[in-house]
RNA sequence: GCGGUGGUAGCUCAGUCGGUUAGAGUACCGGCCUGUCACGCCGGGGGUCGCGGGUUCGAGCCCCGUCCACCGCGCCA
């Protein structure tokens, strides 16, 4: 007999009846009858019912166990009575009968219970870190994102790719985020980094001429967390190929992400069609470079309709350079309730409580007939049906025309006791008709006499033409509603975003099945810094849209082949086809304002093998803790990192960071700087 | 660095308008219990209400400061 166990704590089955085995594992629960006990024996692998009486030699010592203790049991195997049968366990049909029990590990009261799916806060996980992912939860998190590791290594070699590994201690490399920095020994004075990614390594790479990289690969970022972003270290799927275009990149990623989400979420649909958004079509549309696509709402230019109307603060706000007026379609949900205006006021108020002044609404309703009757609306429909026959056949019968003119007249009869504003709208909409602008006179018949009106205050300020064109060109209807925002768009931007997601959330609007992914491509190669100098808008490495020619114009027009892979509102893959051209680099880089001194020395060692064949190349990196994330239906990163940093970059359950000794600082000669007061 | 939310038993939480000795569940300890699988029943121990100050006859609750945690902003592909 093996000196722990002979089956794991899921193998055991009626096959197995009658049998004397030997388990190991913890003790996940204990219910004691007195007379009788149950534990509840777990490991790894799963859950076996262990049972002891008074008749057990073992059950004096059993009786003792409490849960989490780690213990080796020796026993037989009995079947359950079909009523005794647990169905929830694979095995469930029988338990092992205790004849003798050791103790291999005993356990104190537990900070924090392994049975059970309480939450726990933060600080209690991240400290007893070992107890938690003892948890089912964690526990199977883990484990799927073990095997997300293998199924993408296949994926990856299977389509020709080879896995290297790149240095961890090595030179600072700009590329944004504040460095790691490790003293050296040898070198008093002198610093490595730890790699932000293997960027400059996959490249050289790439110049070796090995064709196919990819790595599972640690980087490392001095900057603060948030939700979806661990401090200090995370993983990434780093892919690079050589002799490519960005459409060669997308080719081979899609297939290994597409069939590592249907591999692993066989319950979601992952729709193949990935559409190629600009960014600057991704912040109007969705206000955002990872959008959400589940949520159908795409965001339109309005401004011409507010131009010169009477909602003076668009009106006026239009007058400056630079600024729009963006419209937030917001269409009833699955339930068919109106969007109506308590909605609207929460979204204001969300708006505000963003820091914008206010998002201004309307929404549309069946139209209040107290200035006219709903015959009105019928007439009107009709006149308006047959208008736009008339429009198809381009000239006009004498038939047709006497039928036009009836219903001209009885529509007219119908609105006998219509405002002033409508009766002019009458005259115009048969002028109209006269002059054969039959865009006109349905925009007027619509916005006057249609099924529904506009409400709201801002529907008032700019009365019902202008609203009657909005709906049309947003394509709503009655019970639907839109937000309005103005100003420059880069300064409203981001929270009408966030403004999108939450009305899609409120209203039920999005899918909930299906990973929509989208390339983001065309990213601005260099952006204004507040200080009004050019800057990278992302990273320096890749090759500008048009080559070096662009790079003699206007720089803020410049847009790089770089790209980003959004799914479900995250960023979940970041790339791009390189530079790897040195005197196209240098001048990149003199645009963004350094000298080709500070190139060579910040990127000595990959330049100077541009300058020995390089071929040219492009890749991606995908984050692997943000696909587990995806994959697990997580909100926080940490729920799928085995040994998470809490918000403060801490290691709660090691101690890190923490003070070296007196000899270490001396070794490295250092000196800590007390804390300024 | 800034903003939001929170901090009451080992753990999860309740605690009304400022008013008697701060409660429940769970865990722990003791007792009973031979078919449970969140076993059940009886009893018990366990509290600097994050910390400091203030207002008040009286503060878990109100005010000021401070520390800690999480979320967001800044930052960060």
């Amino acid at each position: 007999m093996h000196a722990y166990r002979s089956h794991t704590c899921a193998q055991l089955t009626k096959a197995n009846v009658g049998e004397t085995v030997r388990l190991s594992g913890w003790v996940h629960r204990v219910r004691d009858h007195g007379g009788v006990l149950f534990i509840d024996l777990r490991d790894h692998y799963g859950i076996t019912q262990v049972l002891a009486d008074s008749d057990s030699p073992a059950f004096a010592e059993i009786e003792k166990v409490r849960a989490e203790w780690v213990i080796c049991i020796d026993g037989r195997v009995k079947a359950r009575d079909a009523s005794l049968v647990n169905p929830k366990l694979a095995t469930g049909e029988i338990e092992v009968y205790a004849t003798g029990m050791t103790v291999l590990g005993a356990a104190d009261d537990l900070p924090m219970p392994v049975f059970g799916d309480v939450d726990y806060p933060e600080e209690t996980r991240l400290t007893y870190r070992f107890l938690d992912l003892r948890r089912e939860k964690l526990h199977q998190n883990m484990m799927l994102r073990s095997n997300v590791v293998r199924s993408i290594r296949n994926r990856m070699w299977d389509q020709g790719f080879n896995e290297f590994q790149t240095p961890i201690i090595t030179a600072s490399s700009p590329e944004g985020a504040r460095d790691f920095l490790v003293p050296s020994r040898l070198h008093p004075g002198k610093f490595y980094a730890l790699p932000q990614a293997p960027q400059q390594f996959k490249q050289l790479i790439m110049v070796a001429g090995f064709d196919r990289y990819f790595q599972i690969a640690p980087c490392f970022r001095d900057e603060d967390p948030r939700a979806d972003r661990s401090p200090t270290d995370f993983y990434q799927l780093d892919i690079e190929m050589s002799f490519v275009e960005q459409e060669d990149v997308f080719g081979a990623v899609q297939p290994v992400i597409q069939g590592l989400f249907e591999e692993f979420r066989p319950d979601m649909k992952v729709p193949g069609d990935w559409p190629r958004i600009a960014y600057r079509d991704s912040m109007l549309w969705y206000g955002s470079d990872k959008p959400d696509l589940r949520n159908p709402i795409k965001m339109q230019v309005v401004s011409e309709h507010f131009r010169g109307s009477g909602f003076a603060i668009f009106a006026k706000l239009l007058e400056n350079e630079g600024t729009e007026v963006r419209a937030i379609p917001a269409p009833k949900g699955p339930s068919g309730e109106p969007v109506g205006r308590k909605f609207c006021d929460r979204m204001n108020a969300f708006a505000q409580a963003q820091g914008l002044p206010g998002m201004g609404y309307i929404f549309w309703r069946e139209r209040d007939e107290k200035s006219h009757s709903g015959e009105a609306v019928r007439r009107a429909t009709e006149l308006s049906d047959l208008i736009s026959s008339l429009e198809d056949s381009g000239s006009l019968s004498a038939s047709e025309e006497s039928a036009l003119d009836a219903a001209w007249q009885q529509l007219a009869k119908a609105a006998e006791h219509a405002l002033d504003e409508e009766k002019a709208a009458l005259k115009r909409i048969n002028l109209a008709i006269d002059t054969g602008d039959v865009q006109t006179a349905q925009l007027l018949l619509d916005a006057y006499f249609g099924p529904g009106e506009a409400a709201g205050p801002l529907a008032k300020n700019i009365g019902p033409e202008r609203t009657e064109a909005i709906r049309k060109q947003l394509g709503l209807e009655i019970g639907d509603a839109a937000f309005f925002l103005g100003g420059k768009p880069e300064q409203f931007e981001a929270v009408a975003g966030k403004a999108r997601n939450e009305i899609g959330r409120e209203l039920g609007l999005a899918e909930t099945d299906t990973f929509r992914f989208a390339w983001i491509v065309d990213f601005p190669m260099y952006e204004k810094t507040d200080d009004g100098k050019i800057d990278f808008s992302h990273n320096p490495f890749s090759m500008p849209q048009g080559g070096m020619e662009a790079l003699m114009g206007d720089p803020l027009k410049v847009h790089a082949y770089q790209y980003d892979l959004a799914c479900n509102g995250y960023e979940l893959i970041s790339g791009g086809i390189r530079n790897h051209k040195p005197e196209i680099m240098y001048r990149a880089f003199e645009l963004a304002g350094y000298p080709n001194s500070e190139v060579d020395k910040r990127f000595g060692g990959m330049v100077k093998a541009f300058k020995y064949g390089a071929p040219p190349h492009g890749g991606c990196a995908m984050g692997i803790d943000r696909a587990v994330m995806l994959l697990a239906d997580e909100m926080n990163i940490r729920e799928v990192i085995m040994f998470p940093m809490n918000q403060r970059a801490e290691d709660l359950l090691m101690g890190a960071p923490s003070e070296p000794t007196n000899e270490q600082l001396r070794e490295l000669r250092l000196r800590v700087l007390p804390k300024e007061a």
